[in-house]
DNA sequence: GAAGTAAATATGTTTATGCATATAGATTCA
DNA sequence: TGAATCTATATGCATAAACATATTTACTTC
Protein backbone atom coordinates (compact mmCIF):
# COMPACT_ATOMS: atom_id res chain seq x y z
CA UNK A 1 0.00 0.00 0.00
CA UNK A 2 2.03 2.64 1.21
CA UNK A 3 5.27 3.20 -1.08
CA UNK A 4 7.66 6.12 -1.09
CA UNK A 5 6.37 6.61 -3.86
CA UNK A 6 3.08 6.64 -2.86
CA UNK A 7 3.78 9.23 -0.39
CA UNK A 8 5.19 11.17 -3.06
CA UNK A 9 2.05 11.61 -5.06
CA UNK A 10 0.06 11.96 -2.20
CA UNK A 11 2.48 15.74 -1.21
CA UNK A 12 2.19 16.30 -4.51
CA UNK A 13 -1.30 17.09 -4.62
CA UNK A 14 -1.52 18.55 -1.61
CA UNK A 15 0.94 20.88 -2.48
CA UNK A 16 -1.18 21.52 -6.15
CA UNK A 17 -4.52 21.46 -4.28
CA UNK A 18 -3.77 24.49 -2.17
CA UNK A 19 -1.81 26.17 -5.57
CA UNK A 20 1.71 26.71 -4.26
CA UNK A 21 4.42 26.32 -6.07
CA UNK A 22 7.40 23.83 -5.56
CA UNK A 23 9.53 27.38 -5.35
CA UNK A 24 6.86 29.09 -2.63
CA UNK A 25 6.36 25.51 -0.83
CA UNK A 26 10.60 25.21 -0.57
CA UNK A 27 10.22 29.03 0.78
CA UNK A 28 7.79 27.69 3.36
CA UNK A 29 9.52 24.40 4.76
CA UNK A 30 13.51 25.99 4.17
CA UNK A 31 13.97 22.91 1.34
CA UNK A 32 15.41 24.26 -2.10
CA UNK A 33 13.00 23.92 -5.00
CA UNK A 34 15.09 21.65 -6.71
CA UNK A 35 15.02 18.95 -4.20
CA UNK A 36 10.82 19.55 -3.81
CA UNK A 37 10.81 18.39 -7.49
CA UNK A 38 12.70 15.30 -7.15
CA UNK A 39 10.89 13.96 -4.11
CA UNK A 40 7.55 14.60 -6.04
CA UNK A 41 9.13 12.56 -8.71
CA UNK A 42 9.61 9.80 -6.89
CA UNK A 43 13.86 9.98 -7.77
CA UNK A 44 14.76 10.46 -4.07
CA UNK A 45 13.97 8.53 -0.81
CA UNK A 46 13.51 11.32 1.31
CA UNK A 47 14.27 11.83 4.86
CA UNK A 48 11.97 11.50 7.79
CA UNK A 49 12.57 15.13 8.51
CA UNK A 50 12.33 16.91 4.68
CA UNK A 51 8.56 14.92 4.91
CA UNK A 52 7.76 16.11 8.59
CA UNK A 53 8.95 19.78 7.14
CA UNK A 54 6.38 19.11 3.92
CA UNK A 55 3.96 17.72 5.99
CA UNK A 56 3.60 20.75 8.23
CA UNK A 57 3.29 23.17 6.07
CA UNK A 58 0.69 21.37 3.80
CA UNK A 59 -1.21 20.85 7.34
CA UNK A 60 -0.46 17.47 7.39
CA UNK A 61 1.02 15.28 10.14
CA UNK A 62 2.80 11.70 9.87
CA UNK A 63 1.16 8.83 11.65
CA UNK A 64 2.06 5.01 12.20
CA UNK A 65 -1.35 3.74 12.03
CA UNK A 66 -1.77 0.39 13.27
CA UNK A 67 -2.69 -2.00 10.18
CA UNK A 68 -6.67 -2.89 12.11
CA UNK A 69 -6.98 0.52 11.79
CA UNK A 70 -6.09 1.45 8.61
CA UNK A 71 -9.88 1.38 6.60
CA UNK A 72 -11.23 3.31 9.71
CA UNK A 73 -8.54 5.91 9.53
CA UNK A 74 -8.16 5.77 5.46
CA UNK A 75 -12.40 6.59 5.81
CA UNK A 76 -11.75 9.59 8.09
CA UNK A 77 -8.92 10.96 5.99
CA UNK A 78 -11.04 10.65 2.90
CA UNK A 79 -14.31 12.39 4.01
CA UNK A 80 -12.24 15.39 5.62
CA UNK A 81 -10.16 15.92 3.06
CA UNK A 82 -12.88 16.24 0.08
CA UNK A 83 -14.99 18.54 2.15
CA UNK A 84 -12.26 20.85 2.01
CA UNK A 85 -12.19 21.14 -0.99
CA UNK A 86 -16.14 21.26 -1.92
CA UNK A 87 -16.29 24.73 -1.33
CA UNK A 88 -13.58 25.16 -3.67
CA UNK A 89 -15.29 23.62 -6.78
CA UNK A 90 -18.39 25.26 -5.49
CA UNK A 91 -16.97 28.90 -5.64
CA UNK A 92 -15.25 28.04 -8.83
CA UNK A 93 -18.84 26.06 -10.83
CA UNK A 94 -20.37 29.64 -9.54
CA UNK A 95 -17.46 32.01 -11.12
CA UNK A 96 -17.70 29.79 -14.25
CA UNK A 97 -21.32 30.59 -14.52
CA UNK A 98 -21.37 34.22 -13.76
CA UNK A 99 -18.83 34.50 -16.59
CA UNK A 100 -20.93 32.11 -18.90
CA UNK A 101 -23.89 34.71 -17.99
CA UNK A 102 -21.54 37.98 -18.88
CA UNK A 103 -19.80 36.72 -21.85
CA UNK A 104 -23.69 35.98 -23.52
CA UNK A 105 -24.34 39.70 -22.76
CA UNK A 106 -21.18 41.03 -24.03
CA UNK A 107 -22.22 39.18 -27.07
CA UNK A 108 -25.87 40.56 -27.23
CA UNK A 109 -24.16 43.86 -26.92
CA UNK A 110 -21.04 43.72 -28.99
CA UNK A 111 -20.43 40.12 -30.76
CA UNK A 112 -16.73 38.62 -30.88
CA UNK A 113 -15.81 34.86 -31.52
CA UNK A 114 -13.66 35.37 -28.29
CA UNK A 115 -16.38 36.46 -26.15
CA UNK A 116 -18.80 33.30 -27.50
CA UNK A 117 -16.01 31.11 -27.09
CA UNK A 118 -15.25 32.07 -23.60
CA UNK A 119 -19.27 31.99 -22.95
CA UNK A 120 -19.28 28.04 -24.68
CA UNK A 121 -16.29 27.33 -22.52
CA UNK A 122 -17.44 28.53 -19.16
CA UNK A 123 -20.41 26.60 -19.49
CA UNK A 124 -19.02 23.23 -20.68
CA UNK A 125 -16.44 23.24 -18.11
CA UNK A 126 -19.28 23.68 -15.44
CA UNK A 127 -20.89 19.93 -16.67
CA UNK A 128 -17.14 18.29 -16.57
CA UNK A 129 -15.12 16.94 -14.00
CA UNK A 130 -11.87 19.38 -13.99
CA UNK A 131 -8.55 17.09 -12.85
CA UNK A 132 -7.35 18.40 -9.52
CA UNK A 133 -4.49 19.46 -11.11
CA UNK A 134 -6.09 21.64 -13.59
CA UNK A 135 -8.20 23.51 -10.96
CA UNK A 136 -5.53 26.01 -10.03
CA UNK A 137 -5.42 26.93 -13.92
CA UNK A 138 -8.22 27.06 -13.84
CA UNK A 139 -9.14 29.30 -10.70
CA UNK A 140 -6.49 31.71 -12.15
CA UNK A 141 -7.83 32.20 -15.01
CA UNK A 142 -11.35 32.65 -13.49
CA UNK A 143 -9.08 35.33 -11.18
CA UNK A 144 -8.05 37.40 -14.23
CA UNK A 145 -11.78 37.92 -14.83
CA UNK A 146 -12.54 39.16 -11.66
CA UNK A 147 -13.36 42.50 -13.09
CA UNK A 148 -15.48 41.38 -15.94
CA UNK A 149 -17.29 39.35 -13.68
CA UNK A 150 -18.20 41.91 -11.34
CA UNK A 151 -20.38 43.97 -14.33
CA UNK A 152 -23.54 44.39 -13.55
CA UNK A 153 -25.82 41.79 -15.62
CA UNK A 154 -29.54 43.57 -15.77
CA UNK A 155 -30.00 44.43 -18.97
CA UNK A 156 -30.77 47.93 -17.70
CA UNK A 157 -27.37 48.40 -17.17
CA UNK A 158 -26.69 47.38 -20.71
CA UNK A 159 -24.70 50.79 -20.71
CA UNK A 160 -22.51 50.22 -18.05
CA UNK A 161 -21.36 47.08 -19.23
CA UNK A 162 -20.67 48.83 -22.88
CA UNK A 163 -18.71 51.59 -21.02
CA UNK A 164 -16.69 48.66 -19.24
CA UNK A 165 -16.13 46.72 -22.67
CA UNK A 166 -14.18 49.80 -23.94
CA UNK A 167 -11.99 49.74 -21.10
CA UNK A 168 -8.41 48.50 -22.12
CA UNK A 169 -7.29 45.13 -21.31
CA UNK A 170 -10.53 44.11 -21.09
CA UNK A 171 -11.22 42.53 -24.31
CA UNK A 172 -7.90 41.06 -24.05
CA UNK A 173 -8.31 39.33 -20.91
CA UNK A 174 -11.67 38.08 -22.17
CA UNK A 175 -9.27 36.57 -24.92
CA UNK A 176 -6.68 34.95 -22.66
CA UNK A 177 -9.07 33.29 -20.17
CA UNK A 178 -10.81 31.72 -23.12
CA UNK A 179 -7.78 30.38 -24.58
CA UNK A 180 -6.50 28.99 -20.92
CA UNK A 181 -10.15 27.82 -20.47
CA UNK A 182 -9.68 25.94 -23.85
CA UNK A 183 -6.33 24.72 -23.12
CA UNK A 184 -7.94 22.94 -20.15
CA UNK A 185 -10.92 21.44 -21.98
CA UNK A 186 -8.23 19.74 -24.64
CA UNK A 187 -6.30 18.33 -21.83
CA UNK A 188 -9.40 16.99 -20.24
CA UNK A 189 -10.81 15.56 -23.88
CA UNK A 190 -7.27 13.88 -24.51
CA UNK A 191 -6.63 12.65 -20.71
CA UNK A 192 -9.84 11.42 -20.20
CA UNK A 193 -8.40 8.67 -17.01
CA UNK A 194 -7.24 11.55 -15.37
CA UNK A 195 -10.81 13.56 -15.25
CA UNK A 196 -12.35 10.07 -14.54
CA UNK A 197 -9.61 9.19 -11.77
CA UNK A 198 -10.46 13.15 -10.24
CA UNK A 199 -14.03 11.86 -9.49
CA UNK A 200 -14.56 11.34 -5.68
CA UNK A 201 -16.32 8.08 -4.48
CA UNK A 202 -17.14 10.58 -1.58
CA UNK A 203 -18.74 7.73 0.23
CA UNK A 204 -16.82 4.56 0.75
CA UNK A 205 -17.50 3.98 4.62
CA UNK A 206 -15.94 0.78 4.97
CA UNK A 207 -15.48 0.02 8.40
CA UNK A 208 -14.31 -3.02 9.92
CA UNK A 209 -12.14 -4.94 7.85
CA UNK A 210 -10.33 -7.45 10.04
CA UNK A 211 -7.66 -8.80 8.15
CA UNK A 212 -4.00 -8.39 8.22
CA UNK B 1 3.63 17.15 17.07
CA UNK B 2 5.05 14.32 14.97
CA UNK B 3 9.18 15.36 15.18
CA UNK B 4 11.34 12.85 14.00
CA UNK B 5 11.98 12.10 17.65
CA UNK B 6 8.46 11.25 17.77
CA UNK B 7 8.45 8.28 15.43
CA UNK B 8 11.82 7.08 16.83
CA UNK B 9 10.03 6.28 20.14
CA UNK B 10 6.90 5.06 18.59
CA UNK B 11 9.07 2.84 16.58
CA UNK B 12 10.84 1.40 19.91
CA UNK B 13 7.70 0.93 21.75
CA UNK B 14 5.78 -1.02 18.62
CA UNK B 15 9.29 -3.06 18.53
CA UNK B 16 9.43 -3.71 22.12
CA UNK B 17 5.40 -4.60 22.87
CA UNK B 18 5.83 -7.29 20.23
CA UNK B 19 9.10 -8.71 22.14
CA UNK B 20 11.25 -8.46 19.20
CA UNK B 21 14.74 -7.82 19.74
CA UNK B 22 16.42 -5.22 17.55
CA UNK B 23 18.40 -7.81 15.69
CA UNK B 24 14.98 -10.01 15.00
CA UNK B 25 13.24 -6.64 13.76
CA UNK B 26 16.65 -6.10 11.62
CA UNK B 27 16.34 -9.51 9.95
CA UNK B 28 12.65 -8.66 9.29
CA UNK B 29 13.59 -5.82 7.56
CA UNK B 30 16.83 -6.00 6.37
CA UNK B 31 18.01 -3.28 7.88
CA UNK B 32 21.08 -3.94 10.09
CA UNK B 33 20.60 -3.98 13.85
CA UNK B 34 23.44 -1.29 14.38
CA UNK B 35 21.11 1.31 12.10
CA UNK B 36 17.87 0.34 14.24
CA UNK B 37 19.71 1.30 16.99
CA UNK B 38 20.42 4.52 15.91
CA UNK B 39 16.78 4.72 14.85
CA UNK B 40 15.59 4.27 18.16
CA UNK B 41 17.93 6.35 19.93
CA UNK B 42 17.10 9.41 17.58
CA UNK B 43 20.54 9.60 16.36
CA UNK B 44 19.84 9.43 12.62
CA UNK B 45 17.29 10.93 10.37
CA UNK B 46 16.19 7.86 8.63
CA UNK B 47 14.77 7.33 5.26
CA UNK B 48 11.18 7.09 4.31
CA UNK B 49 11.90 3.58 3.05
CA UNK B 50 13.49 2.58 6.17
CA UNK B 51 10.36 3.63 7.86
CA UNK B 52 7.85 1.74 5.49
CA UNK B 53 10.16 -1.89 6.03
CA UNK B 54 9.26 -1.02 9.91
CA UNK B 55 6.53 -0.03 10.45
CA UNK B 56 5.30 -3.00 7.58
CA UNK B 57 6.88 -5.66 10.16
CA UNK B 58 5.47 -3.79 13.29
CA UNK B 59 2.05 -4.11 11.70
CA UNK B 60 2.14 -0.24 10.78
CA UNK B 61 1.42 1.73 8.14
CA UNK B 62 2.88 5.20 7.36
CA UNK B 63 0.02 7.92 6.35
CA UNK B 64 -0.14 11.75 6.18
CA UNK B 65 -3.15 13.04 7.92
CA UNK B 66 -5.08 16.08 7.36
CA UNK B 67 -4.76 18.31 10.81
CA UNK B 68 -7.85 18.43 10.79
CA UNK B 69 -8.68 14.44 10.81
CA UNK B 70 -5.99 14.42 13.86
CA UNK B 71 -8.49 13.96 16.68
CA UNK B 72 -10.63 11.51 15.09
CA UNK B 73 -7.48 9.41 13.72
CA UNK B 74 -5.29 9.33 16.66
CA UNK B 75 -8.45 8.41 18.75
CA UNK B 76 -8.96 5.25 16.41
CA UNK B 77 -5.04 4.29 16.70
CA UNK B 78 -5.52 4.70 20.74
CA UNK B 79 -8.74 2.58 20.84
CA UNK B 80 -7.63 -0.21 18.06
CA UNK B 81 -3.99 -0.24 20.26
CA UNK B 82 -4.90 -2.21 22.22
CA UNK B 83 -6.96 -4.65 20.10
CA UNK B 84 -3.70 -4.98 18.05
CA UNK B 85 -1.82 -6.97 20.13
CA UNK B 86 -5.07 -9.22 21.12
CA UNK B 87 -3.35 -11.77 19.77
CA UNK B 88 0.06 -11.93 21.50
CA UNK B 89 -2.33 -11.56 24.88
CA UNK B 90 -4.15 -13.80 24.32
CA UNK B 91 -0.99 -16.72 23.10
CA UNK B 92 0.29 -15.64 26.31
CA UNK B 93 -2.65 -15.77 28.45
CA UNK B 94 -3.15 -19.61 27.05
CA UNK B 95 0.65 -20.72 27.89
CA UNK B 96 0.62 -19.10 31.54
CA UNK B 97 -2.99 -21.41 32.00
CA UNK B 98 -1.09 -24.85 30.57
CA UNK B 99 1.80 -23.54 32.85
CA UNK B 100 -0.38 -23.23 36.00
CA UNK B 101 -2.51 -26.69 35.08
CA UNK B 102 0.73 -28.76 34.50
CA UNK B 103 2.65 -27.20 37.47
CA UNK B 104 -0.49 -28.26 39.25
CA UNK B 105 -0.26 -31.60 37.74
CA UNK B 106 3.54 -31.50 38.86
CA UNK B 107 2.47 -30.61 42.37
CA UNK B 108 0.41 -33.59 42.70
CA UNK B 109 3.14 -35.66 41.20
CA UNK B 110 6.09 -34.69 43.55
CA UNK B 111 5.08 -31.84 45.41
CA UNK B 112 7.75 -29.24 45.94
CA UNK B 113 7.71 -25.54 46.89
CA UNK B 114 8.82 -24.15 43.27
CA UNK B 115 5.91 -26.13 41.27
CA UNK B 116 3.57 -24.76 43.62
CA UNK B 117 4.58 -21.13 43.49
CA UNK B 118 4.85 -21.15 39.85
CA UNK B 119 1.50 -22.78 39.54
CA UNK B 120 -0.45 -19.66 41.94
CA UNK B 121 1.92 -17.31 39.68
CA UNK B 122 0.92 -18.18 36.32
CA UNK B 123 -2.81 -18.09 37.55
CA UNK B 124 -2.21 -14.96 39.00
CA UNK B 125 -0.72 -13.14 36.06
CA UNK B 126 -3.69 -14.44 33.88
CA UNK B 127 -5.86 -12.04 36.34
CA UNK B 128 -3.84 -8.81 36.31
CA UNK B 129 -3.01 -6.44 33.35
CA UNK B 130 0.76 -7.17 32.55
CA UNK B 131 2.56 -4.01 31.47
CA UNK B 132 3.57 -3.65 28.60
CA UNK B 133 7.16 -3.20 29.28
CA UNK B 134 6.45 -6.80 31.36
CA UNK B 135 5.59 -8.82 28.44
CA UNK B 136 8.26 -9.64 26.94
CA UNK B 137 10.07 -10.87 30.09
CA UNK B 138 6.95 -12.93 30.86
CA UNK B 139 6.90 -14.05 27.59
CA UNK B 140 10.04 -15.70 27.66
CA UNK B 141 9.91 -16.94 30.47
CA UNK B 142 6.80 -18.42 29.77
CA UNK B 143 9.31 -19.77 26.38
CA UNK B 144 11.76 -21.58 28.51
CA UNK B 145 8.76 -23.84 29.67
CA UNK B 146 7.99 -24.63 26.52
CA UNK B 147 8.54 -28.28 26.99
CA UNK B 148 6.56 -28.24 30.37
CA UNK B 149 3.52 -27.06 28.00
CA UNK B 150 3.76 -29.94 26.27
CA UNK B 151 3.45 -32.16 28.65
CA UNK B 152 0.09 -34.81 28.56
CA UNK B 153 -2.21 -33.25 31.24
CA UNK B 154 -4.74 -36.34 31.20
CA UNK B 155 -4.31 -38.75 34.63
CA UNK B 156 -3.36 -41.69 32.08
CA UNK B 157 -0.33 -39.96 31.21
CA UNK B 158 1.05 -39.34 34.65
CA UNK B 159 3.84 -41.40 33.89
CA UNK B 160 5.15 -39.41 31.23
CA UNK B 161 4.53 -36.07 33.30
CA UNK B 162 7.06 -38.50 35.97
CA UNK B 163 9.60 -38.80 33.03
CA UNK B 164 9.72 -36.01 31.96
CA UNK B 165 9.98 -34.35 35.48
CA UNK B 166 13.06 -36.40 36.34
CA UNK B 167 15.29 -35.10 33.19
CA UNK B 168 17.73 -32.50 33.82
CA UNK B 169 17.22 -29.36 33.81
CA UNK B 170 13.35 -29.41 34.45
CA UNK B 171 13.31 -28.05 37.78
CA UNK B 172 15.63 -25.72 37.76
CA UNK B 173 13.79 -24.22 34.74
CA UNK B 174 10.59 -24.00 36.63
CA UNK B 175 12.37 -22.80 39.32
CA UNK B 176 13.76 -19.92 37.32
CA UNK B 177 10.31 -19.17 35.34
CA UNK B 178 9.00 -18.90 38.73
CA UNK B 179 11.52 -16.41 40.02
CA UNK B 180 10.80 -14.29 36.82
CA UNK B 181 7.30 -14.23 37.22
CA UNK B 182 7.66 -13.36 41.03
CA UNK B 183 9.55 -10.48 40.12
CA UNK B 184 6.68 -9.31 37.69
CA UNK B 185 3.89 -9.60 39.87
CA UNK B 186 6.27 -7.49 42.51
CA UNK B 187 6.63 -5.10 40.07
CA UNK B 188 2.90 -4.92 39.10
CA UNK B 189 2.07 -4.69 42.49
CA UNK B 190 4.90 -2.12 43.34
CA UNK B 191 3.54 0.12 39.88
CA UNK B 192 -0.22 -0.02 39.85
CA UNK B 193 -0.45 2.94 37.73
CA UNK B 194 1.18 1.58 34.95
CA UNK B 195 -0.96 -1.90 34.85
CA UNK B 196 -4.44 0.38 35.18
CA UNK B 197 -2.82 1.86 32.08
CA UNK B 198 -2.85 -1.03 29.76
CA UNK B 199 -6.38 -1.47 28.85
CA UNK B 200 -7.67 -4.81 30.31
CA UNK B 201 -9.63 -6.48 27.15
CA UNK B 202 -11.17 -8.68 29.76
CA UNK B 203 -10.35 -12.28 30.24
CA UNK B 204 -9.85 -14.38 26.74
CA UNK B 205 -11.29 -17.55 28.73
CA UNK B 206 -10.08 -20.72 27.43
CA UNK B 207 -12.08 -23.83 28.31
CA UNK B 208 -10.69 -26.84 28.74
CA UNK B 209 -10.83 -27.57 32.78
CA UNK B 210 -10.08 -31.30 32.94
CA UNK B 211 -8.58 -30.69 36.44
CA UNK B 212 -11.00 -32.53 39.04
C1' DG C 1 -0.93 32.21 -34.60
C1' DA C 2 4.07 33.01 -33.58
C1' DA C 3 7.58 34.89 -30.82
C1' DG C 4 9.12 36.69 -26.52
C1' DT C 5 9.14 36.57 -21.51
C1' DA C 6 8.64 35.03 -16.99
C1' DA C 7 7.53 31.45 -13.99
C1' DA C 8 7.61 26.80 -12.71
C1' DT C 9 9.79 22.46 -12.99
C1' DA C 10 13.61 19.38 -14.04
C1' DT C 11 18.58 18.15 -14.36
C1' DG C 12 23.87 18.19 -13.21
C1' DT C 13 27.49 18.61 -9.42
C1' DT C 14 29.34 18.86 -4.82
C1' DT C 15 28.77 17.91 0.06
C1' DA C 16 26.72 15.84 4.04
C1' DT C 17 24.60 11.79 5.89
C1' DG C 18 22.15 7.41 5.86
C1' DC C 19 23.00 2.61 5.45
C1' DA C 20 26.11 -1.82 5.36
C1' DT C 21 29.88 -4.67 7.61
C1' DA C 22 32.51 -5.68 11.53
C1' DT C 23 33.53 -5.10 16.31
C1' DA C 24 33.04 -3.81 21.16
C1' DG C 25 30.35 -2.87 25.35
C1' DA C 26 26.34 -4.02 28.42
C1' DT C 27 23.05 -6.95 30.56
C1' DT C 28 21.05 -11.36 31.95
C1' DC C 29 21.05 -15.97 33.51
C1' DA C 30 23.09 -20.36 34.88
C1' DT D 1 32.70 -16.25 36.51
C1' DG D 2 31.45 -17.35 31.85
C1' DA D 3 28.12 -17.89 28.13
C1' DA D 4 24.63 -15.80 25.69
C1' DT D 5 21.97 -12.05 24.07
C1' DC D 6 20.92 -7.38 23.34
C1' DT D 7 22.58 -2.82 22.32
C1' DA D 8 25.96 0.65 20.85
C1' DT D 9 30.23 2.38 18.20
C1' DA D 10 33.77 2.62 14.05
C1' DT D 11 34.73 2.68 9.09
C1' DG D 12 33.73 2.40 3.82
C1' DC D 13 30.21 3.14 0.40
C1' DA D 14 25.78 4.72 -1.66
C1' DT D 15 22.79 8.44 -1.89
C1' DA D 16 19.83 12.38 -0.01
C1' DA D 17 20.22 17.17 0.37
C1' DA D 18 22.20 21.77 -0.96
C1' DC D 19 23.87 24.75 -4.76
C1' DA D 20 23.90 26.16 -9.54
C1' DT D 21 22.01 25.75 -14.08
C1' DA D 22 19.09 24.10 -17.88
C1' DT D 23 14.57 23.12 -19.77
C1' DT D 24 9.92 23.15 -20.03
C1' DT D 25 5.50 25.29 -19.37
C1' DA D 26 2.25 29.05 -19.27
C1' DC D 27 1.10 33.62 -20.10
C1' DT D 28 1.63 38.12 -22.77
C1' DT D 29 2.34 40.79 -26.83
C1' DC D 30 2.78 41.53 -31.65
Amino acid sequence: MSAVGDIAKSLRTARTDRGLSQAALGELTGLPQSHISKIESGAVDLQLSSLIALARVLDLDVRLVPRKALPAVDSIVRTTAPSADTGRLARLHDNLRRIADMSRAVVRLDPSPDAERLADLATHLQTVTIPREAMARVEKAVDRLRLLQRLPLATANAEALARHMREPGVKTAMRSAARTLGDVRSDIVRHPAVAEAAIRPAYTLDEEEDDA
